[in-house]
DNA sequence: GTGAAAGCGCTAACAG
DNA sequence: CTGTTAGCGCTTTCAC
């Protein structure tokens, strides 16, 4: 009888087992390589343990990514894992890389909490997620996070990366930055300036953006758009996409990386090793930090308790050929 | 009543509405960028639409596409979106790039419905479909398709970049192909074949393997293994992956793109600008694609008949600087 | 209008 | 071990 089309229907055996064997997982923005890889180690180990993954993407949009949050809990996910946004305070509708326009020039104050109007805090859905639904953060830890979460090393992993550019004989160097509205972008650009004054260092340009390719484009045109004698001979930015946007402009300006500058990214990502020349950056595990969140929500399903976990993955330096020893006298 | 955390149960509500808001969509590797763009298309119009979409990777293996059906099928879901696997006739396991691994030397021959042991058709999920509920295929049509689709004119698109190349002036062509067991694969194979065939010209090179970077570059390194007199000056690869690849062996061979042989790519994923030199490819629209194949299960959701519609794209040229006049006289 | 009742397709508990 | 029944949280119908 099962012959011809029998089904049975998992939605009705959910209602009464009270469970759905899904997960949730909203996150910015599916086409971007690094998400994409993070979806990818997720999505291995829900398999593994017979669960299917839901997916939204918020485009950083924190009521975006309310709306998702909220309707995955009415579709009784099992479990949630979520990049957090940023939160306007207000309900003004955020538009997409919204902070990104203007490069904040020489070098921009960066205060905690509140950036240029943006809530830095997780906010209003976390006092009122169903008790017992395991929720962790990726890649993003919110100031007020007090759930599991998995994260990379941001302060550390820049400090690799300046590391290696004053060994190799750099003094100048500048950053270009990320979204400050999201923990990613604060930590590494305060990672950025911690690790140049541990070493007595004071950075020669810093500014702000977007984690995106024009964003990284124009606030190095911005840079180049100053007396040559003040640019730096090094750049660490925020991440990879970043960082190919630096590299375009720095093409564009009729320069060289590496010989004119040193070039540094952050991520990692696929097409990291293909850009020319191939890029120097910091390595973020994506597809592990993927697996490990799934596997901090499968702990907590399979009943353990306890304080928030936020595992930490350490970054390490991968370097390729956009970083070369400095030839300007220090 | 609602302030302390009241939430509709929506499976609750599924159950009797016989209906769940919910799309499938099984692709072979969200990591992979031509994908995540598609994913990011079918998700803007479902959120549009009230709708939430489940994910899962094939890894280009059928019986792991067919679990995923099956499952997202008995989940209830209302529209089902797949990139569809090559199937295997008999039930050995694929193992990932399995085709890939030995560039077919020469001139590898291609013949249609059974390649290498792999059954190019969609086989049994077709059959015990439930009636009524809506299915696209994305990318790839199979052999026996006999639902709704949106794919790339792929033999338009190949037939674009080899006008390019004769027109700067390329008379000996190879071919670097993707898997053979895609139609997307045997497609753009046969067009490459044909459009130099409608011109009197006879390939230099042809073979095949996955669509991967490693496949590319390994096809590549076989091709320059070949004695040099027997080099083509243009190449053409089955896909942006390939392309990098090629790309990449051109570089240890230390040989020049576009000086020594020019390169044409297909699909213009984000970062085939960023390569250097920025890749000549034929662009597919990826996100318009998976927009399109989500709008076709909407139009079937909202009681639209009628035969099978496939909705075919047609490609564009976008030329960059790996493409150049060719030197050497013909 | 407001309220009770049936039922979506399952699982679990309980009888025979 | 097989068969019946209650009930998961909703929507819809039908009665009042």
């Amino acid at each position: 009888m099962a012959a011809l089309g029998y089904r049975p229907n998992r939605i009705a055996r959910s209602l009464i087992l009270q469970h759905t064997r899904t997960l949730g997982m909203v996150i910015p923005d599916v086409a971007n390589p690094f998400f994409g890889d993070l979806m990818r180690g997720v999505e291995e180990v829900a398999r593994e343990r017979g669960h299917s993954v839901l997916f939204g993407n918020s485009d950083n949009d924190g009521d975006q990514e309310d709306r998702y949050v909220e309707e995955f809990i009415e579709r009784r996910v099992d479990g949630l894992l979520v990049v957090v946004a940023a939160h306007r305070p207000a309900r003004s509708p955020a538009r997409a890389g919204d902070a990104a326009e203007v490069p904040s020039g020489a070098i921009a104050p960066l205060d905690g909490g509140l950036v240029r109007g943006v809530d830095t805090r997780a906010l209003g859905r976390l006092a009122d997620l169903p008790a017992g639904l395991p929720v962790v953060a990726l890649d993003r830890l919110p100031d007020d996070w007090s759930h599991d979460a998995v994260v990379g090393d941001n302060r550390a992993g820049v400090a690799l990366g300046v590391g290696h550019l004053v060994e190799l004989g750099h003094r100048r160097l500048g950053f270009i930055g990320g979204d400050p509205a999201l923990a990613t972008g604060r930590e590494r650009r305060a990672g950025f300036e911690a690790a140049l004054g541990d070493r007595g260092i004071r950075p020669v340009w810093v500014s702000d953006g977007a984690f995106s390719l024009d964003s990284g484009r124009a606030q190095a045109a911005s840079l180049f758009a100053s007396p040559p004698a003040t640019w730096p001979t090094a750049i660490v930015a925020a991440n990879d996409l970043l960082a190919l946007g630096v590299l375009l402009a720095v093409r564009e300006r009729g320069l060289s990386v590496p010989d004119d500058v040193s070039l540094v990214g952050f991520d990692d990502i696929t097409y990291a090793c293909l850009s020319n020349p191939p890029l120097t950056t910091v390595r973020q595990p994506a597809r592990e930090m993927g697996s490990a969140g799934a596997r901090l929500v499968f702990r907590r399903l399979d009943g353990e308790v306890g304080p928030p976990e936020v595992v930490v993955v350490r970054p390490d330096l991968v370097v390729r050929s956009s970083t070369a020893r400095c030839e300007v006298p220090a």
